[in-house]
DNA sequence: TTCTTATTGTATAATTTTGACACAATAAAG
DNA sequence: CTTTATTGTGTCAAAATTATACAATAAGAA
């Protein structure tokens, strides 16, 4: 019995002991040479892109179900996700997804699911609620489960089209991002442990989608306090080194718990 | 056959085409007397309190079920409906609320539910989506359904022990109320066509739940230019008359969806 | 070595916003 | 005509924001 076989199997027999209707979805939102990118999933049997994505136990928190998830799904775990949206039209496929039974069988076969059981599973509408978490790339490695083939980090602008209404809820974690920036762990979350200015600089303006000013941005986050200036960077460029900072994390907890009060 | 009767009847016939496992919660702001309050249902049967809530039919989307459910329940219609949170612990009731199915079961009889149909869906869990609403009490007039003997707007320090997790649902309302303040159309859509500056500032007190400096509220607000002032109002009270003031609609629009931009 | 280049850290000045308070104007009651 | 409570507006210092300048400097080129 080969892999995918052998999961489809386990898949099938705890199907009982899940939450109909409803599923969870997770953007992760990781950072990368001044890129902000999102970790997809390629499926093993068509190379469609989807959002790591899950069903809910029957005892089990929503909440709890999207770490699940996510951990099955890419290896990470114990990272900060945060609730922004529930998605819950009727037909949720895109509109380019023909939503006849035929087709649907069709689009079921070509995801290599033969099961009637798991047929039936996947025909049902599914309201699903997307979750949004912040990694520091370098520091994790994620892995493709049985179902995928690829888990690659894509900068936003390299998003393919995604199943369903993935590609809808990628773009509405990022206006979200946007509006609770004052309020999430941007910097500590999506930045390695030291950095420079401009590093930090970037990933602001890679959120916001907009250039900020070099020396009032400087001037602004430094006189938040919530940085401890390192040694120099020398990174063999011709210009002045820039300094390396890092985050005085029992201040930068504070700031966000109170929401950094300005605008960048 | 009386009415609850006949709507129990109703009901079961629908339940069929209801998705299982989902619902909605709808908190409904309202302003009077300069206070912010909150409409809430009591049931017929045993007198508890709950949010207007309800479920979802199989081919409707998440957001027109809130519409409906809270047009069906307090007659409320075409009001500006905002999605906040999705509410999916395994056991959304109380911790008060014993969860045997002995006490289940006579909790459901304490809410009238003697058809097994009814009983059965009612004992499924439900992951539910918390929606809020902002609307003007004296434009509106909430009627009770079925189930409800009253319907009734209660000040936040009112509000009395709700069913499941509702109270919890409201709390959270409020905190995104707060949060969401400069992009929501708090003013126009909870204050009268025509009102005082003290009627604006006491309603943005409410809604942050701390007092604000009149006279900068005052020149702030101006400045923002979506004000226009109109005739005195001649309150009666021994001292000066305040002007009254009406949204500039497009410049309040405009406003909104840009973020009014100042702290209060 | 010296010059050049790109970037960095910091400073400065003009402008705007904020917060705290002052005060004359005024509607109605005594 | 005086009193009272509230309103519209003004002031002023402190803080924040914006735009700009400029010396310092790492490394390659002359």
């Amino acid at each position: 019995m080969d892999h995918t076989k052998k999961f489809a199997q386990e898949f099938e027999e705890s199907i009982d002991r899940l939450l109909p209707n409803n599923s969870v979805d997770c953007v992760i939102f990781g950072y990368e040479k001044q890129r902000l990118k999102v970790l997809l999933l390629q499926w093993k049997t068509n190379a469609e892109w989807s959002l790591p994505g899950g069903f809910i136990f029957k005892d089990e928190a929503l909440n709890s179900a999207a770490h699940r998830v996510l951990r099955e799904r890419t290896g990470l775990d114990e990272i900060f996700l945060n609730q922004f949206y529930t998605f819950g039209r009727q037909n949720r496929a895109r509109p380019d997804q023909n939503a006849t039974e035929e087709a649907t069988d069709k689009r079921l076969l070509d995801f290599g699911i033969t099961s009637p059981v798991i047929a039936e599973w996947m025909k049902k509408r599914f309201v699903t609620t997307g979750y949004f978490a912040l990694v520091n790339i370098a520091k994790t490695n994620p892995q493709p489960d049985f179902m995928s083939s690829s888990c690659e980090w894509k900068t936003i602008a390299e998003i393919p089209q995604l199943i369903l209404d993935h590609n809808e809820i990628v773009e509405k974690a990022i206006g979200y991002l946007r509006i609770q920036l004052n309020y999430l762990p941007i910097g500590l979350s999506l930045l390695p442990e030291k950095f420079t200015m401009q590093d930090l600089q970037k990933l602001y303006e890679a959120i916001l989608g907009r250039p900020l000013e070099r020396s009032n941005f400087q001037r602004k986050i430094l006189k938040l306090g919530m940085l401890v200036r390192k040694e120099k960077f020398m990174s063999g460029a011709a210009n002045k080194a820039p300094y390396l900072y890092a985050f005085d994390q029992a201040k930068y907890a504070q700031l966000i718990k109170e929401g950094i009060g300005f605008s960048y």
